[in-house]
DNA sequence: AATGAATGAGACTTCATTCAT
DNA sequence: CATGAATGAAGTCTCATTCAT
């Protein structure tokens, strides 16, 4: 995994005492990650941070100014590499709209996105937008953009089947509470699921709503 | 709103020096709500929660010997209330199975159980739960039974309609899915939808999946 | 013993609601010196004291104004304790200077005076004597009575007995040395030494110095 | 005193903002000696001890972790500078039994061992024994080491003074026993007693058990 | 670029004492 | 005489941040 590399070898008797920033910053906010998946956005301390990183707590300061700077710039980091994931699928020209549509499905839930440990993340920030304005606008920027695109998409399958009665915002809007009600099942039931189980559950959903582009799979116990 | 009733009014020239324990507990119960959807978990403090229910610092030891446990019981709190919501509904006798389905829905956003400030709440703890066992524990014994439930619902109105197709585990995960992030919509946009919208987007999902018993609604924007 | 005998039996359905004043301070003052033997004067609450006195924490600042105030009450009745024992046998007319002497030896090592639990709170004022003048005061005044009447019996015994060499004085302080020194012994080594053992070990020390009077007790392992 | 070296002189303008951990760990180990000893046990606050070293409230938990493991240390701390007094001492190599066992009394009573702050401390601990089982195994240590030492030497004695009624465990008991008792007078009766007083009473007794090996010294007021 | 001792504000918690009942 | 909820000062400990090296 990345952030593994990036973190030096604690069996080797010596590790570089010096790196590049953008180096530093990443093992710090790989450590950042990997704290707040173990001990939860209140349990989570510099002290802890930088012993994950296996840096000393001053370098943290030097890097990141403030603890509150190092958590904003955590999750912008979560943002842009979602942002990416489905962007980078999603532009391959030539695509049809429902291939379109399922790449970014798959990306929502491609293992570098969708583990464990960084929807823990996610849902830490999403709890505390209430309390801090910033977080709450990451990640409206790039949830509209996406949504915006699923709306696009969507007119685009009414147009191409004909499904006169389908609101696109509507369909958009229950595929983000979807995504989101998912994500929420992996945090809550460590390995009952499987990122296929999670994509099945949203592909049911687009046949029902696009019958002619996508089939509904075949039964299963709904557990992977 | 309760909490608002118990809080003493700080203009009168004295406040009751006692009561009930059960009266202090729920009174501070109800602030522990208040800051936390306020201020996040981490921005939970003792002291804020104490002067938000106008009482000393001392008295939420004497009630609840930590804060931790103060928080478990906040989370219970909000988990019982919520269990009692649908249960009230759904055992209504004679109730059709399509009305028991659409009671727990109703239950769900109900504004005593579905406001902002508890969703911010519980969307903290589900944060918290793979830092703590304790809140994991707790919110998957309420959320099993109701999904069991909604499995032996969906069963009848499987038998009842004959969908050969359907697969009543699946719905029922999806359905719990889509509460979940409908509810993270309500925290993450707020103002931009009703419980009412919410309940539509869930009635458009059972809409497909049951055609003989529920209509899909007309077209709306998907904004309320 | 005593204060089992005061304390209510928690079996019995009900318990006196009220009682003598004296009855209630010497209930306090007992569980006082339980306390302070199981958790040392710094883990010694007045909650800990009234809950082993099975009273309530109001009661104890009725009877004694303080907490301070209860424990130089327990250490006056320690020490008045301790008075009665020794005066009482030491009063008894027509006894000679050997059995005087041997009397103060047997009362310092009187069941009811020297258990673990009693010589514990000793101790533990002792420590505090430099910070608290108040306890010095005290334990001072008895002991100072005691040593005097030693020095006295010690100087009819030379008297007796024609011991040119020996100091009443010094003998006198280091009886007092050696009793607080075998009573550390008790406190340090529980169920290592008995009464016996200690009061032989007193008596080998005056067989040494008035051997006219005193017989040293033949060998044993010193463990008793 | 070693102590009061460490301690910056406040009127200087600059103290060293950093120094060794183990400068810092002794400068805090001192001060909670001072801050017993003047205090007691249970008036020691970090806050006292701290402000005597004269460092912050945070340094002393980077040091020390806890209060009770800053108290530990400090018992052991004295433990083992009591430990190597007597140890160094006695082991000059080519010294008789007789050197021997005064060096190990000298050094109970040396200056650096036995001053009355140093005292008042060693009985904190052994008050809190029974509630602190660590504190009873670390003193126990030392002890038993010293004492087991006392008992072959007066072995010897024994051997080479043709004593044949002294049982020389009951001897080792009975030393120990004065020694604690001693120091007891040190701290009750504080300017009353030299260490030289406490010491030919040590011998005393010595003379009167080992009487070819140890004179009795004259007689004196039993005060110094 | 990096360290880690040091700080100090503020968190949680304890506990002697008060007081309405 | 008795209770126990309530207070609030003071205690221990945490932790983001600073800074000399």
């Amino acid at each position: 995994m990345n952030q593994e590399q990036l973190k030096p070898d604690k069996t080797s008797p010596k590790k570089p005492r010096t790196a590049s920033k953008e180096v530093r910053r990443q093992q710090l906010i790989n450590a950042t990650i990997d704290t707040i998946a173990k001990h939860g956005l209140a349990g989570t301390t510099m002290t802890i941070v930088t012993r994950a990183a296996d840096l000393s707590a001053g370098l943290a300061n030097f890097h990141f100014r403030t603890k509150q700077n190092l958590l904003e710039e955590t999750l912008r980091f979560l943002a842009e590499e979602h942002h990416n994931q489905w962007k980078k699928s999603y532009e391959k020209a030539n695509l049809a709209p429902k291939a379109k549509l399922l790449a970014i499905v798959a990306a929502h839930f491609h293992p570098k996105i969708s583990n464990r440990k960084k929807i823990a993340v996610w849902f830490s920030f999403f709890a505390e937008s209430t309390a801090r304005a910033a977080y709450r606008k990451l990640a409206d920027e790039i949830d509209a953009e996406r949504r915006n695109l699923t709306v696009e998409l969507c007119r685009q399958l009414i147009d191409e089947g004909g499904y006169e009665d389908v609101d696109p915002v509507n369909v958009a809007f229950t595929l983000e509470g979807l995504y989101d009600g998912l994500w929420l099942n992996i945090l809550m039931y460590p390995g009952e699921f499987s990122r296929f189980d999670m994509m099945k559950r949203i592909e049911d959903y687009l046949a029902l709503v696009f019958p002619k582009h996508f089939q509904c799979s075949p039964h299963s116990n709904g557990k992977g």
